[in-house]
DNA sequence: TCCTTTCATGCGGTAATTTGCATATATGAG
DNA sequence: CTCATATATGCAAATTACCGCATGAAAGGA
């Protein structure tokens, strides 16, 4: 009765249409960036150097995949990660998380934004501390 | 010297490029194929069901991008995965290689295809042993 | 209310992928 | 050499993805 040949059947068109989210330089970035710690657009927007909309249309994808999710805050979106699948994904593709130092600052690899709303004193957090 | 924020700048580019590879239906399949072991052209012909030219189509980007090699055999070509980086990929994006019993026969998932010269019986193996 | 800021959406043109098909090449048999 | 088989290549049509741009919607301050 071992049914050696009739394995779980992969559903290979799905799995592909979730690589495909990562198949793209931007969208692989603002991964990268999202799994550190949730961003709004302006920094992803400051991060990528594209136009506003360019990032929100690659946010959409993303958001339209499951991949991620917005959290309104007052006029700022916040997107974070939320597929444990894709988080699992990124950590082999992308290795582990960089500037994950615990209880250190967020916004490691993320420049600063000209919004200065997003954060008080955006990237500094470090350095000011000495 | 603790240089938290000059991390190894990934090339997003190249990777989201090698990422490409496996975010297609059918070069996944047949990349899922091949880390159980070789195959022929025509092994995979059967698998995908799909005309030759096609499937040769699809094997030769896996191979311009390195994912895979050939070894000519007579008539035939086999191919095989040789790239260590996307192997550790699909183990993580398909699961564990199914099939993979010690001492097992090789075409688990495979089906048996039309060529008798592929092998003498193509898909028998295990249950002729007993 | 009006204005500013932040973000989202819709649309069109261009570029890249996909895929079917005709054909070319190579190997071995007879 | 000729033929059959296995595989590769080239090309073109169809589809899809990409990206810039104009505009729309929501929130908050004055």
């Amino acid at each position: 009765m071992a049914e050696y040949r009739a394995d779980q059947e992969l559903d290979y068109t799905a799995l592909s249409g979730r690589l495909k989210l990562l198949a793209h330089p931007e969208r692989l970035r603002i991964c990268d960036a999202l799994r550190r710690d949730a961003e709004c657009v302006c920094h992803l927007e400051a991060l990528l150097g594209k136009p506003q909309p360019y990032v929100s249309q690659q946010l959409r994808i993303l958001r339209d995949a499951g991949a991620i999710q917005d959290e309104k805050d007052g006029v700022n979106v916040f997107y974070r990660l939320v597929d444990a699948e894709i988080i699992a994904w990124l950590e082999v593709v992308l290795g582990p998380v960089q500037g994950e130092h615990p209880g250190m600052a967020r916004h490691k690899q993320v420049i600063a934004c000209a919004c200065p709303k997003c954060e008080p004193t955006p990237i500094m957090l470090l350095d000011e501390a000495a």
